[in-house]
DNA sequence: CCGTATCCCCTCCGATACTG
DNA sequence: CAGTATCGGAGGGGATACGG
């Protein structure tokens, strides 16, 4: 019934999917994933100079967490300068459609909304008292 | 091809998608969802019980902002109990699918991931030794 | 070139108190 | 019952400096 069944401590992590809701909420990420879908591979610089305003550190925090979830793979080549590439995995890849599916439902629902409606009438919600 | 191109004060709101995404990456946003359809509809302090943790402050911000983006519809009767009901509009009804995808998608790839991979020898031959 | 360490600010969130 | 006002703590994100 009650939607904190479990894990007291952290209420916002209740099913699974908010789990990576909340890493891809973050800032970003999600800019990351989209700069990483117009290359199959991408260097940490490269990537950094796409995404100006974002520093070293985050992009570097952002980055690990995606690997983690699985999304991001990283390949480091082990030369005298060194060179490590990013790209999207398979599951990313999938999630990108999804993304896609949202984009479209937002540009559907482009609009101002209304504020609030106060009922005059006693009577249920179920006569639109839209006038 | 730069994901910067207008809106240099917030470089997080390249896409329409990152607003609306920000808007439900707070935290309690997805819960209040959530909760709002096992109802029709809902009365405020009945939502703040069922999300336990939550406070009146959080919970009118969250449904205040739901409500802009024109997920959430809001009933006011002007008894002398007062009495508010919240509802899911058609919009959030459409969003639920996606996020149902998601929650799919979530679930088809729940696994450890691995960390990282070295390339030592060969493979990839690209001239990429700029120093 | 590819990061990590540190500091600081600023927003978010929870708690409490109070009003219509 | 349904919120708003205010305060204070915690954490995310930016800037800078430094290491491998």
């Amino acid at each position: 019934m009650s939607e904190t069944p479990a894990a007291e401590a952290k209420p916002g992590t209740t099913c699974a999917v908010i789990d990576i809701w909340e890493v891809l909420g973050k800032r970003w990420s999600l800019l990351i994933i989209k700069n990483l879908r117009t290359k199959e591979t991408i260097r940490f610089n490269e990537l950094k100079r796409a995404l100006s305003g974002i520093s070293s550190t985050v992009l570097s925090e952002r980055l690990l967490e995606l690997e983690r979830e699985g999304l991001v793979t990283k390949k480091i080549y082990p030369e005298v300068p060194p060179r490590v590439e990013y790209s999207l995995t398979a599951q990313a890849k999938e999630l990108e459609v999804i993304i896609k599916e949202l984009a479209h439902w937002v540009g559907r629902w482009k609009r101002p909304q209304s504020v609030a409606q106060t009922v005059t009438k006693k009577e249920e919600p179920s006569s639109t008292t839209a006038s």
